[in-house]
DNA sequence: CATGAATGAGTATTCATTCAT
DNA sequence: AATGAATGAATACTCATTCAT
């Protein structure tokens, strides 16, 4: 038999906490794209804040677009321990996790002076339908992140009225998630964000009432 | 309050039809910046879509960037004309207005194959705080929104119960309009818009049941 | 009846001698691909020689394919007055003609100590197959020039053999051409090419004889 | 004379059939040179189209460069086995050989669709003379190329009228050759080659009557 | 010998803007 | 106002080569 090889991340030796040159591009990149945008985020300031040369960059991604589907890669694979299990850790109740959820969005926007929005909200809208690998990524996204949310509503079915689609409801909370969102960074303010969440707040605690 | 600057149609001699340099400038950039965003959109394809050359644009505008305010100052224009008097004129009921509204941009997005946003919204993400004159037009577009919105929610105010106020149900109208034209966009389909509209017309008509 | 307009060839003013900038990058490309071939040449050294800047250069031509095919066009257009025209006015007698024509060729070689060879059938050869609009202008070139020396022929018809073609004779006369200069410019040395044209004189010579 | 150089086959151990990374580089380049020329052909190329990595690459050679020279001293150890030796196999007659050669290369142009012209000819009007150790190597290539034939003329002197030089002639012959094939190349057919090769044999055919 | 990441100067081209006419 | 040439920094990307493992 033979040994098994032990299956190193790539470099062999990279010290503890160390990012690699990939890693470093696709994290500054998202940060960079979610700052100003894709296309106000140019290639040479990406390599000069991730640390790394032109040729490099080549060598990993075939070019600017696939760092982007890198990125939105990367936001998917993020999207349930970084976003959803918060939200499950913080309480059991279906319905406190949505709002859970849509906090977790206050603080993120709020801790950054308004600078940032969702960032696949902001890559939805600039990029539209011209980059097609881009909007499969961010549709899928979206997917994911109302697939979370439904399958929470959907425990808390009985708990409204008969018909409800748990789906359905989902998406009118990331519509307002994102409308909340983007209002608040154009306004500079929580407060239309507020507004929106606690409307909805609102609309949850009637369909919990015409439920019984 | 602000006196409205008297805008004249600048130069007396234009066959009827014809639109003036500056004007034709305006339209481009609104579409074009509506199609592909504020920076995707190059200068010289403003020049050649609009027929215009150079040394003319910067004769009307000191830059790209007025360029982008001019079409935001457009877009303010034409929100009383353009967007809500249609929806005033299909009916006199206040509820019934804010989704006359709905279906506008219902139309509007189903109207170009899901190629294009909400033309404030789009701006809104892709520019951030990095524009501040942009900003500021983005927000007064959102206010002068909300405000009209609110303001035939108010002239329904004994139908929802006591202490909802106006105009943060009308911030969750456009909240609910921006998330859903971004997934639609997002999503190249009318679902999640009708999903969420069709959630907050419920919302609407639990609300008008609890008055009672 | 309106003014009939001066028709100035582009600009107003420029001193006697001086060429434009379009000019001078056809001059200078010409020059630079003729010297180190077409990819050989960047950008930037037929900028910096012509002493134009970046954008103008493609203010004129859509890229550096199309400063190409100008230049074929160019040669074209020089074809009858620089190559064709000095052979007919050495001598009247058409076969004469056809040396003195040799001879131009002769000429150009040795007075650049062997750098350049045929402009026509060095770009042949680079380019290959693979830029079909170059291909296309190298092929008319050629044409060109098989055309204007079987005209020649044509008229020294009853001083060969019956049945003898112009037309082949031509083609036989240009790939002596390009092939001794070929040899000349890979062996630093005149020989090849003299010994070529020796031989294809000689073999005028023979036809010639047998026809009587 | 230098004595040839004992060539050994480098590693003891390689499965039949297989070739070495050395060769593997060297016939890739050789085959993208000549579909493309030198400069066209990127070093990436060439290691993605042989299987071998950059550093590899730079263990057998010192750069790109000698990649060159090194595929020039290749054909011209071919240039005996391929090229003449089926020309020497098919006909005794040393003028039956010279074409049977121009038959060779006839062939070549028309099997690869004129994709491919003579690979020294290439190489020769590509580098001109700013590569000296490959001008060098070029300028071996056609003199044993001339060598060869000229010997086969040679045995065949008295065929010929007195004085006639088989060396000339045989330059001829190589004249006739690559200007046939830069034709038949840029005009995508035989015809021009094989009007040359018409006049040319026409010729042989005179200096033979001649010399009777 | 092989691997593949790293290097950074170089590529062709586009950008928004300015200028002389 | 209009024209279109000029400007030159910036763009995304490729090049041949080197290096550590």
């Amino acid at each position: 038999m033979e040994p098994v090889k032990p299956r190193r991340e790539r470099p062999a030796s990279r010290a503890k906490g160390e990012r690699s040159t990939r890693e470093r591009l696709l994290e500054t990149s998202a940060r960079l794209f979610l700052d100003q945008g894709y296309h106000a985020t140019g290639v040479s300031t990406i390599l000069a804040e991730a640390g790394v040369n032109a040729g490099s960059l080549y060598h990993f991604f075939p070019g600017k677009e696939e760092l982007l589907t890198g990125v939105l890669e990367w936001y998917l694979d993020q999207l349930g321990p970084v976003v959803m299990a918060p939200a499950e850790a913080r309480t059991r109740d279906p319905v406190g996790r949505v709002f859970a959820l849509l906090d977790f969005y206050r603080a993120w926007i709020a801790g950054s002076d308004f600078g940032r929005g969702c960032p696949i909200g902001n890559l939805a809208l600039e990029l539209g339908t011209a980059y097609p690998a881009a909007r499969a990524l961010v549709e899928r996204n979206f997917e994911a992140w109302t697939d979370a949310v439904a399958g929470w509503l959907e425990e808390a079915r009985e708990r409204f009225p008969r018909g409800t689609d748990p789906r359905a409801l989902a998406v009118f909370v990331l519509t307002t998630m994102e409308g909340g969102v983007m209002l608040a960074r154009a306004r500079r303010s929580l407060e239309p964000f507020d507004a929106a969440v606690a409307r909805l707040r609102d609309y949850f605690r009637l369909l919990e009432r015409a439920a019984s």
